[in-house]
DNA sequence: CTGACATGGTCTAGGTATTGGACCTATGCG
DNA sequence: CGCATAGGTCCAATACCTAGACCATGTCAG
């Protein structure tokens, strides 16, 4: 069995901790945007397409506050504000790379299991 | 470099697709749960301990939509219900599994990021 | 016989989170 | 002057989530 016990369900830890941080909606995504490299705000904002300006600026907010993400503001008008993954941001795509290997090999199985589930209810209620 | 690309950032992509769905508060909790071995609902509620049973409730079906979970009704009074991992839940567990051993190793820079954040913030307003 | 209890939910009311859009700063440009 | 630009913030409206009441039905205590 994989090293992942009853502490992942412990409200107090470490794990929950860190997995209640980057499970939500829009981490894993700004992570995986930032990937390809320096990204300024606005760059994001495009390249996510359907963030709100309070959800990106709130997300890398957290990135930073929890030391994925390295904020650099240059002082010009109009100001120019560049995002970077830190160290620890940079490791994090490991584990990250993992979980979207799975989503592509595994992604058809789960589609058919909608389909399948779709037809089932159908079934039911007819 | 990692395989992941800029695909993941595009909205239609099934990567997308499956973090949307793993990628929320209760999802990877509940999978974790379950990692455990068979459980029913009541008992989900307990060991997870803070997820209200609307929420328990509406996870479960994604999950069993999506094929990750089974669902066992059996016909009792008072009814009984079991969850159960798929073949597809259960591989889900290995890329899983990475992220929290990442999160374990990981969490003391994580800690020690937002102190120093927290220092900084109170350094910048004083 | 009456009534409380148990399970696995659903429904509703109220509170919290998220969204889209207006607005702000300050300068450069026509 | 007046608009554009970049990165946000603020607010109102909306979506989401929570706690708790409620449902069905059979079993057991009294």
């Amino acid at each position: 069995m994989i090293e992942m016990d009853q502490r992942v369900v412990d409200q107090q830890c470490p794990i929950r901790d860190v997995l209640d941080r980057i499970g939500d909606q829009w981490s894993l995504l700004v992570l995986a945007a930032l990937q390809g490299g320096t990204k300024r705000f606005n760059e994001l904002m495009r390249e996510i397409g359907d963030i709100s300006k309070q959800m990106l600026s709130q997300t890398l907010k957290r990135l930073e506050q929890d030391g994925f993400v390295l904020r650099t503001l240059f002082p010009e008008v109009p100001p120019r504000v560049e995002y970077a993954l830190t160290d620890l941001g940079r490791s994090f795509l490991e584990p990250m790379g993992g979980l979207v290997r799975w989503a592509d090999t595994h992604h058809q199985s789960i589609v058919a299991a909608r389909r399948q589930y779709a037809g089932r209810i159908t079934e039911a209620t007819a």
